[in-house]
DNA sequence: TATGAATGAGAGTTCATTCAT
DNA sequence: TATGAATGAACTCTCATTCAT
């Protein structure tokens, strides 16, 4: 790790950082400048522009989120139900998403309103994601412990609709984030009803 | 209604469609002065400034749809089971934020990114909004309807957040409001948990 | 002529003049700016572009010479020789150069290094009045007051280059403009070749 | 000649390239860089600034046609007519500037807009090669090959200026650079008028 | 002999905003 | 009630240049 990959990479970081906190285009150069410590110009030395900056981030962020939850997946013992590896993937989503990064939150944040080309671009990277989705709600369907009623492709974007916005509002003072994770597969797989409910 | 009233609105209605759809910062007067058919300096009779168009959208984007869930609440008959209240209010807030309401899908988009003192303000009728809601889970909770386990406070913000974010996605062409309104609500109170889940 | 317009001429006059003292790439808006005596960014209440202002003063330079050789041309008596239409002709050349136009100027300094879109849309300009001499010589040589064996296209090129060219170097308090215009055109029907010469 | 010696060479090679091709102003030392497979601050151990390229490839542009032209009239036999020894001048100030030289081209197009400090010095190499051609008149004028009434200072700017332009247009498929000269030299000493002129 | 990394100065351009009318 | 004209502030980006290595 040289000196001018490092410098690549704090600036990513400011841009991650600051992308979250005020949106892309309210974020100026200077203001990543500052942050890594280095005048504006110098981002030109690793970036080509703003947009490039905008795309990486975007990119990283995604990219995270998806090799925790892949992993998570992988690494699961293969002998256990699927209701628990999709607890599983809950959990390294809110991990990645709550825990470390910038990046993650800068995306969901930012990617509405990314340039079209951008957007069109980084499309590829988001599918890829919801193709892990895809795949664990599908074989837990098959397997008979999701519903064979239920439409899979509404309940995915319900889902992680849902996840994506915890960044918003969780604490994690409140409860840890395993306990979200078991709390939130349970809601999902048995519903709030009560005795009382119809 | 005189034709100054007249503008006005559609200034605003101007503004919360390009809000919703390019966002606020790359919104410019210009922008939304086209679309009214007048001069963007127009725009200054009616208004002080950019920042007080954004928070009056903000503003009406709340009170669209806590004014159509109140009214769905107030108006169900008294004897309906509080399942099919929240039901209601489901479909009411959805029917609002996908049929009608740019206003609403502004609001969504741009409040993160609006300066503090906007978002501090406006907070007030956001929790108003979700108060609504709050008594709504508790009335059903303390009903016996919704388990007493469940956290009701992560319980709201985990359904709104995805409640919200439908305008990213929904289709009305797959599916009408009502029905997905009684969708959401089925795997909400029953789980998706088919025969084989724990 | 309201002040619109006329403030709109002066940043063309301000443009064509400083575009030939430095260049179109030295010259900064403020340059241009400073003259008119307003700030630079009032010059895009009126232009598009750094590069629309270049186009509009290259336009013009071309254009005014064209008017002014035209009509001179159509001007002139019916009877008189092609060899003193051609004379008047230069004469006019020379008199809208020299007298009048940093327009002119401005367009010989700045044209070969204009951007290429600017230059092609320009050459069009530049073909109208070339075609003015084309038919003026023509019509010299079909009358048989130019040596058929002189080869048109070259002697075109070389004349006006020549022409153009006399503004770099031309004093009139040396010689008034008819004295040298007539000089030119004896020079080039009679040549400079004294009794000795082969 | 050392690989050092070759470097430089082969810098100014380029500048004067790119200097004919976009301008002095809009070429980059990247640009320049670029062609001889260095980095930009590699200019910087041969020269000061790319000012001192700028007035190098003036130089060296004069220069160059200087010692065609001078070499040209030394070399020819001496009992030839003034006639053509200036046709013998004509043909290598156009050989030099239509078949070699970047650098004349470039200095042609990049002297008037170079900075006031260069100019002045630059101006010193021009008058050296100017009084090769004030030299070539006179002779020829006191040899009686050119008459008397013919006002050399003119002439010679404007016979420089139109020799100078040819590489704006010439095309050497059209015409071989000598019977251009020659052409050139008849219209010159001759004229163009035909019989029917007076 | 040449480069990687960085900078200062400044360019064109955009835009919310003002103000006289 | 609305516009034409203009401005100040700020932004992204470019580029010649520097300097340690």
């Amino acid at each position: 790790m040289k000196k001018s990959d490092d410098t690549r990479r704090r600036i990513l970081d400011a841009s991650a950082k600051m992308f979250r906190r005020k949106g892309y285009d309210t974020t100026t150069l200077k203001d990543i400048a500052k942050i890594v410590k280095v005048r504006a110009p110098a981002i030109y030395y690793y970036f080509d522009s703003k947009e490039q900056l905008l795309e990486e981030v975007l990119n990283i962020g995604i990219d995270r989120i998806h090799d925790a939850v892949q992993h998570a997946i992988a690494g699961s013992a293969s002998d256990i139900s699927h209701r628990e590896r999709i607890e599983a993937a809950i959990l390294a989503h809110l991990a990645t998403l709550l825990r470390h990064s910038d990046y993650t939150a800068a995306n969901i944040i930012n990617y509405h309103l990314a340039p079209k080309n951008i957007r069109k671009r980084h499309l590829i990277r988001r599918e890829k994601y919801n193709d892990c989705w895809r795949a664990l709600l599908q074989e837990a369907q098959q397997a008979g412990e999701i519903e064979a009623s239920v439409d899979l492709h509404h309940l995915r974007l319900f889902l992680l609709s849902a996840l994506f916005w915890t960044h918003e509002w969780y604490r994690k003072e409140d409860e840890p984030t395993e306990a979200m994770a078991k709390r939130i597969t349970g809601v999902l797989f048995d519903g709030i009803g009560g005795t009382k409910a119809r």
